[in-house]
RNA sequence: GCGGAUGUGGUGAAAUUGGUAUACACGCCAGACUUAGGAUCUGGUGCCUCACGGCGUGAAGGUUCAAGUCCUUUCAUCCGCACCA
């Protein structure tokens, strides 16, 4: 058969499409499999890494639907975003328009890759269907508390024009432009995440198995739970006059209980209130307050590099053990929204404090006794026994710890507390092309929920876009409104929503078909939940899977659906490279997938992806190895001449074939549990394809034809996953497309007459022997030592090892 | 600094419980066919050596009859977090 890849892939996509074969059935009773892939931001075109991405879900989905599951294999579009408003004010189009003709440019090209996706499920983030359902979701929030508006620091991208969510800041810098962040004091919207902290860390430990070890590791680290104790450091009486009377103590929170006699001062993040109000009244000399605001306006990442600086406060606070008076500095280093801004310090057992108190000739004191330990030249922080520490002498340091908690806890004086590095999750964005956040300010009531019936609060379109401050808070009548309350007068909210609060759900709408009246409804969620397999990039480890696990377990208790986790295993792809660098625009290094498809075709483009590489790892782009994959598809599709037409495998008797004959089986076999094991877990597609090329190899050394056509039978099954279009056309001119389904493995073809074994001498391989497969262990080491005997000369023989099936290993001196 | 991962031919990569290292492919070499083509087919291809043979999975040790695989130490590269008290 002439292979034109072109006709056979317009062919086989136009057939699915018409039979709808990716389309799932409504039959719940029906085992499921979830298939996803990350959905894509339509950008304008897509890139190898969506082909990869797209490839490995479709691969994994197509193998289930011919294992008999009922599969939901969705697709659609991350549409709210930055770009958009970018091309807008470059290109001066529409961000609507723009969107949707790139959503349906791309569409078309994903189709031309063979993606077997549900068609009737897609949609796109920014239709205002899905504002109106999520928008309702996020007043559900608010009236359970999970949702609160408040003015704080924030992340500030002066090229993005808008605040940005911690998990949004990469090394100081924004994920999405790679611009310095700035800190600025802004109103904003805050998801209460914190609230889960400990339930989303719990909780990972269901997905061990599931999800790669690393992204385990970098959730766990990113909400950092720490335990320790939490006490109140009182102001000294002149301290308190000082401040009007104003503050009477501060907070601090420590890991190390057991250091609290080695408490030399304390420390105060510069935007402790304290410290703002000793500035506002002047109450220290200028070069302190200029030191002050500077340290107060440095910028996250440039604190993160800046020498230790501190400034003395001139107040004190009462040790509450010992009853002495510590001084109180404020310091570059101390984090404002961690543990209440301030710190105990204890210059012998901390590093930071002690870079510190030997800056700025502040006292040390010793608490923790240890022969390495050696205060003259660096804080000791590891383990020893309490020594300065009155009732404490003598413990181990980690048994202190607690013992020292439980004495504040039964004097009164502080408790135990666990503290997480995770924040809430800022989602208020300064942007034109995003989901209106569904609040109305009123004069009178305050900040108030839009009301239901009103919803989807939608983005005007008579809007210019320009780059300079926010399109709605400047658009003439957009925000004028009733107060859902009062009725009277009122401003809707003009920021809009984080893009990411999209991208937390859109896996539960696609559980039902794209309903206009409901989100989803409960018994589909049901029934589809969870994603059996979700498949993306590494760079979503903390951003998005985090804020998904979230809003599941949120909507959880919010009594829409019933799953804990959202995502039961996940595939994290590894990057594609050309040159040994991530492709992109600006180096240059890019591979347009369009213009592989249309010189070799879709088939070839996926197997190569599938081939080169084990999926988690990086993919080199190797344009010979691109023309090897069609090579062998060509090869695949011609040799089929030797195969016959049947509608199911034929008889064959094992024993009367003859050596070549009986090996090809077998390959074909290999070929076929291989298939199962790969989808089963590890998804090593290369392998695979490696056992399929393996097994076409040994049918072209024989010529039965019965042989020839079983093989056909089942490497059209085993490689219709990552090769449909090719496969599809080959079952059906061979097999009227009835072998595209479970088959089952012949277990004869691996049952041998007999082996070879490898024969060792002293480990070191020399020769091999053929032997019946019922030879006894006596048999087949003589002739091991017959066929070796020039290696045994002259030697003694200490020892004789048979591993059965394998080896022989004799042992000689 | 802390945490995670990865080191195997010229290249991408394989290798059940420890059991024939380098499957499969790319590249390269030779040959066949040939309207001399970047087509197709056949064979070869870890390194050193004319050969016998020796050496080989980042490096060094160890356990074992047997180590890419297990243990210890170490080096390199990549990724993530980065003053979280």
């Amino acid at each position: 058969m002439h292979y034109n890849s072109f006709e056979i892939e317009k062919k086989w996509q136009h057939y699915w499409q018409e039979h709808a074969i990716n389309e799932p059935s409504d039959d719940k009773s029906k085992a499921k499999k979830y298939i996803l892939s990350m959905f894509p931001y339509p950008s304008g075109r897509i890139h190898m890494g969506h082909v990869r991405n797209y490839s490995i879900g479709d691969a994994i989905a197509r193998h289930a639907r011919t294992q008999g599951f009922n599969v939901l294999h969705p697709i659609g579009w991350d549409s709210f975003g930055m770009p958009a408003e970018n091309a807008a004010i470059k290109h001066h189009l529409h961000p609507k328009k723009w969107t949707y003709e790139n959503i349906d440019y791309m569409r078309g090209e994903l189709e031309s890759l063979g993606l077997s996706f549900s068609k009737k499920r897609e949609f796109a983030t920014s239709d205002p269907l899905y504002s109106k359902f999520e928008q309702a979701f996020i007043i559900k929030m608010y009236e359970k508390g999970l949702l609160y508006e408040k003015s704080q620091t924030v992340n500030w991208c002066e090229s993005c024009h808008t605040v940005l969510a911690n998990e949004q800041v990469i090394e100081g810098c924004c994920w999405r432009c790679d611009n310095a962040v700035a800190l600025k004091e802004m109103p904003g919207y805050y998801i209460k995440i914190t609230a889960y902290a400990q339930e989303l860390l719990d909780d990972l430990k269901t997905l061990e198995k599931g999800w790669p070890k690393q992204v385990l590791t970098m959730q766990e680290n990113w909400i950092g739970r720490s335990e320790g104790l939490e006490f109140s450091l009182a102001l000294s009486p002149d301290s308190v006059e000082k401040l009007g009377e104003n503050f009477d103590a501060f907070t601090v929170f420590t890991t190390r209980a057991d250091t609290i006699y080695g408490v030399t001062y304390a420390a105060l993040a510069p935007e402790h209130a304290i410290v703002k109000y000793l500035i506002e009244h002047k109450l220290l000399d200028e070069a302190k307050i200029s030191a002050l605001t500077a340290m107060q306006n440095m910028s996250e990442r440039d604190r993160g590099t800046a020498q230790k600086e501190g400034v003395d406060l001139g107040i004190s606070v009462i040790h509450p053990l010992t009853g002495e008076a510590i001084a109180v500095w404020s310091a570059n280093f101390v984090l404002a929204g961690y543990g209440g801004g301030a710190v105990m310090s204890v210059p012998a057992h901390d590093e930071r404090d002690y870079e510190f108190a030997r800056k700025y000739n502040l006292p040390l004191k010793e608490v923790i006794y240890h022969d390495s330990s050696d205060l003259e030249t660096s804080a000791y922080t590891a383990k020893g026994i309490l020594t300065n520490s009155a009732t404490f002498d003598g413990m181990d340091n980690e048994a202190a710890k607690a013992a020292v908690i439980s004495h504040f806890e039964s004097e009164g004086l502080g408790k135990r507390v666990v503290n997480y590095k995770l924040r809430d999750w800022g989602i208020s964005r300064q942007r034109y092309w995003g989901a209106p956040i569904p609040f109305v300010h009123c004069s009178s009531c305050g900040i108030v929920p839009e009301r239901e019936e009103n919803l989807p609060i939608t983005l005007p379109d008579d809007v210019e876009i320009t780059g300079e401050g926010n399109p709605l808070d400047s658009h003439p009548a957009w925000k004028q409104c009733s107060c859902p309350v009062c009725g009277r007068d009122a401003e809707r909210e003009t920021d809009t929503m984080d893009t990411f609060v999209q991208s937390s759900w859109y896996f539960l709408r696609y559980c039902s078909e794209n309903d206009p009246t409901e989100a989803f409804k409960k018994e589909d969620v049901d029934y589809w939940m969870n994603v059996d397999q979700y498949v993306g990039g590494i760079e979503h480890a903390i951003l998005h899977l985090l804020y998904a696990r979230f809003f599941t377990k949120a909507l959880r208790d919010l009594g829409y659906i019933s799953s804990d986790e959202p995502f039961a295993n996940l595939l994290t792809q590894g990057m594609v490279l050309k040159d040994g660098a991530k492709m992109s625009k600006s180096k240059g290094n890019t591979v347009d997938p369009d213009a592989i498809i249309k010189e070799y075709g879709a088939d070839t483009a996926r197997l190569f992806i599938l081939f080169a590489a084990p999926p988690q790892k990086e993919l080199e782009w190797n344009d010979s190895a691109v023309e090897g994959a069609f090579k062998f598809i060509k090869r695949f599709a011609e040799r089929a001449e030797n195969a016959q037409t049947m509608q199911q495998l034929p008889d064959i008797d094992h024993q009367a074939l003859d050596k070549n004959e009986q090996l090809a089986r077998k390959k074909v076999y290999e070929a076929l549990k291989k298939s199962n094991e790969v989808y089963a877990g590890n998804f090593a597609f290369n392998t695979l394809v490696a056992a399929c090329m393996e097994a076409l190899n040994a049918l072209g050394s024989q010529k039965n034809t019965a042989v020839w056509s079983e093989g056909y039978f089942i490497l059209a099954n085993v490689l219709e996953p990552i090769i449909p279009h090719i496969c599809w056309e080959l079952s059906e001119r061979l097999f009227n497309l009835q072998n595209l389904k479970a088959i089952a493995i012949k277990e004869e073809v691996f049952i041998e007459n007999s082996l070879t074994l490898a024969v060792s001498i002293n480990g070191k391989r020399r020769d091999e022997i053929e032997v019946s497969k019922d030879a006894d262990k006596e048999t087949i080491l003589s002739l091991a030592k017959e066929q070796c005997a020039k290696w045994l000369e002259d030697k003694e023989i200490i020892k004789e090892i048979y591993v059965p099936d394998k080896l022989i290993n004799i042992v000689v001196k």
